[in-house]
DNA sequence: ATAGTTCCTACAGTCGTTGTAGGTTCAAGA
DNA sequence: TCTTGAACCTACAACGACTGTAGGAACTAT
């Protein structure tokens, strides 16, 4: 249980230096000692800590809501009916972003399938490409769902 | 069809009138006629491009994508390959997103529903809280999935 | 001693917008 | 014609959550 420099802790945690560094910047990792040199050393609170932050961070908790959560952790006797309610709530957004995902994926198969079917029959232009026609259309008449129609649907869902 | 200032193209197209200016200055949409005093004057074809785009973003598509199907667009006559891969490429990453945030939805709401029947029994408290312990559990034993431990799995999904 | 790796700070870039500050132009009414 | 107020203009900063780079200092191994 020797102490970590900011490379092996990086290691072990599966982050990267840089994001270390940036969750201390934010506050959201406490400051570490540091060496004579100036180079930060690690303890096993700092390990433990950052194992929350990443494992919320791959079950896409923003920061903030993982900062909130930590706190709650730092308050055993504390009821936990708000770390639900944020789980809860971030449970909701996942749902959301997959039902939106989902129009999306139904809409882009359309059209790939459509426009593969041009291409079979040797309508192989983009003056009738299906792809294009569809994104074209100003009327979104060829959309069976209309999902993404209402404002920002698909926005930043990244990747 | 008199020619749009960019405030009327923004509310036509469901757009607002910064990113209008935006698409202008990377070079989506060409630059328009101006006024004697310097205000954008749109045409048609304008108006016809920035719903491509708005469609195109609506469906997830990022710009540069939509710079080249824009671009495909304009030269009619060439093979409608090149749009079917940029449009196969995208459902397929949609279709990587979509099954992330289904483990991820699954993990989520396994975590909630042991917390929740935990405040049931009356076990209330942060200390035996279900949703901070899996997070804090730095073995991942409590995963089922193990999805989301691939590298960045969860990444920029926003929203 | 020296070479190579890791560390340090500070800052810019990513993506697709959105917001702000500070000023100019336009359309309508008095 | 003058005035009000909305819409427009440029330029730049901020968002989230990092990631990358530059230029240098400090460790570790030989």
């Amino acid at each position: 249980m020797r102490p970590d420099t900011i490379g092996s802790l990086a290691r072990e945690t599966g982050s990267k230096v840089q994001t270390i560094r940036y969750y201390e910047a934010i506050g959201l990792l406490p400051a570490p000692a540091r060496t004579a040199g100036n180079q930060r050393v690690y303890a096993k609170a700092h390990r433990d800590r950052l194992a929350f932050i990443r494992h919320a961070r791959e079950l896409g908790f923003p920061l903030d809501a993982i900062r909130e959560l930590l706190a709650l952790g730092d308050r055993p006797d504390q009821p936990c009916a708000r770390a639900d309610r944020i789980a809860t709530a971030h449970l909701a957004r996942v749902e959301r972003k997959i039902a939106q995902l989902e129009a999306l994926r139904g809409e882009l198969a359309r059209m790939v399938a459509r426009c593969r079917r041009a291409q079979q029959r040797g309508q192989a232009r983009i003056s009738e490409c299906r792809v294009i026609e569809a994104l074209a259309d100003h009327s979104h008449a060829h959309c069976l769902s209309g999902a993404h129609q209402a404002k920002g649907e698909a926005e930043r869902f990244g990747g």
